[in-house]
DNA sequence: ATGAAAGCGCTAACAA
DNA sequence: TTGTTAGCGCTTTCAT
């Protein structure tokens, strides 16, 4: 690899002057300059990133930290983020815990050590103090999709209890009084969230909870294909009549289950969910949901990075708490009883 | 944030044997590991990657670039890769060029900068002698999925021509004979090796040719469906029995024009795919299939790298060209006739 | 077994 | 406008 002191030697300068050349910081003579060029173009020559990074203290990189790579929601996000951060030099380098918190932590740890510029985090842990301690070691850690209790740094999320209220509301206006829940992981704050929707809802309308309609299927598709079938067979004499999966996921867990019983959705069973599940154009029927705008969350999370990046240069600071907002998409899988 | 610097004055001995007892890699007396070892842990020091990078000229960290970031092809290839690499400390940093030629140029120019260990490339150009230039600078590229002529490099691909051309043999020997293509972007190996073993295989049955069904999708399932649904209109006099799409994407596509058109599959129309699409399990009918096998690619890119890096210290060195079975999966979308 | 010191490739302060 | 030089945090050779 050839070496900036190559290019000195050879155009007949100091390294400086080829530094700054390259970067066009100061002022260099244009006879320099031009040879200079001309030596780099012909030496084919390409700056050491890690060498500017360990001079410079910056990376231009990002890392991503999400629960679950496969899951296309998260793949929009880093989408959006991707169309923000990219034109400007910066790399994404996306990371699954798999909703593991001893995983979660390692992968943190390995992005500290790589020195990234920042974290976006979508933590399946409410480690607050474990957070807290890569923040004071200077980490910029922006929490994305997912809140932790008691930890102060920018965040960039959804309006998970009132869009799920609503879309329950919905349900409700539509006659339906035994409405189950697919929970997600509660161990996180849109689990929680989205489930105290659910059951506001409920009590604003005078529904009364019944609870062995209530399952855990831990934002998994599987897990949550499982613990919908084994619900529904429990409940056989007496079916719930509309379902809510707090995700897109266990959405797709449930259609299947519900197949699988013979169960047709909506004359069955009507469905609803957080989140739209993959080409929701093939898959009959057309499922009612909260639209999460997810390549929108990304944006939003790549603008506060470099909002960050601006503010920083100007020793301010400051917390930023974005919210995005989310709508309901009526479509075909609630009955109107 | 710590350095080793710091640590060593804290424990009272010299920055090499705090070096020393980080790596473990020359002897140091127990009781000055002791020392180090507590001291690193009260000052929470971790090393600097980046440091290290610089002196070892070694990153740890492996570029993926792939034409669609959102295909589940690529992002299971993806977690393949990271299943084998992850444990032995390497980052993945996973990079799109929407099938753009000039990002493409661009990405693998950064990831040559941030000098990365090793680049994964599903290249979407045959621009041989760009990436030639890449690899006489000394970046170590492995191709995956796409082959590109008159470059020696390792390389991880599937028999594009023999699945092919077993799956439309199986769609001829079920009586069809007017059997369209949906193709993928010419300019690389695996959409003319699928045409390839499309068009044997019809002649190999005495199966002429109807230009007429045959479209290029550009492995983008937006133009697949405008695609197909033009091409059906323009046959709707005389219609293809059966159409094969020669990736996952397109697939999808396919089967959004005919749904809109109201032809159903099979009755109407058989369909087959090179790959699955999402959620086979709620999509009627079930697409008779290629099976990729897409997580064995990455994880024998993978261990092609890793291997890589062994021979590299053993001074060896040698080009690998692996080939990934695909096998046929038969479902509901063909008609027998 | 340990420390001093050079150096990876770059930037920037300082001097000229 | 330019060159010299220190130093970013680390590893490793060489000397002890």
């Amino acid at each position: 690899m050839v070496t900036i002191k190559q290019v000195a030697e050879k155009a007949d300068v100091s390294t400086a002057t080829v530094s700054r050349v390259i970067n066009g910081n100061y002022p260099v003579s244009e006879k320099a300059r031009k040879k200079v060029v001309e030596t780099i173009k012909e030496l084919g020559y390409r700056p050491n990133s890690i060498a500017r990074s360990l001079k410079c203290n910056k990376t231009y990189m990002v890392g991503m930290v999400v629960p679950d790579i496969s899951n296309n929601y998260f793949m929009d996000i880093a989408r959006g983020v991707e169309s923000v951060i990219s034109p400007l030099g910066y790399s994404l380098i996306f990371c699954s815990t798999d909703e593991n918190t001893e995983k979660e932590l390692k992968l943190l740890n390995a992005l500290n050590d790589k020195r990234v510029d920042f974290v976006l985090l979508a933590s399946s842990t409410q480690q607050s103090d474990k957070l807290k301690k890569f923040i004071n070691q200077g980490m910029n850690i922006i929490l994305i999709d997912t809140s932790i209790k008691d930890l102060e740094t920018d965040i960039v999320v959804e309006d998970n209890f009132n869009a799920t209220y609503k879309l329950i509301s919905y349900v409700i206006d539509q006659g339906h009084r035994r409405i189950g829940a697919i929970n997600g992981f509660m161990g996180v704050s849109t689990a929680k969230e989205r489930y105290n929707g659910f059951l506001h809802a409920l009590e604003d309308h005078d529904i009364p909870l019944e609870e062995s309609y209530v399952v855990n299927g831990y934002y998994d598709r599987k897990k949550a294909y499982e613990e919908v079938k084994l619900m529904l067979q429990k409940n056989m004499s007496n079916l719930p009549t509309a379902l809510f999966a707090a995700n897109n996921d266990m959405a797709e867990g449930a259609m299947i289950a519900l197949k699988e019983m013979n169960l047709k959705i909506p004359d069955d069973i009507s469905l609803v969910s957080f989140g739209d599940i993959n080409i929701p154009e093939l898959v009959e029927p057309r499922l009612t949901i909260i639209s999460q705008n997810s390549v929108l969350i990304g944006k939003k999370a790549g603008e506060l990075m470099v909002r960050k990046v601006v503010e920083a240069e100007c020793r301010e600071n400051g917390i930023s708490k974005i919210s995005i907002p989310s709508e309901i998409i009526i479509r075909d899988s609630v009955k109107s009883i």
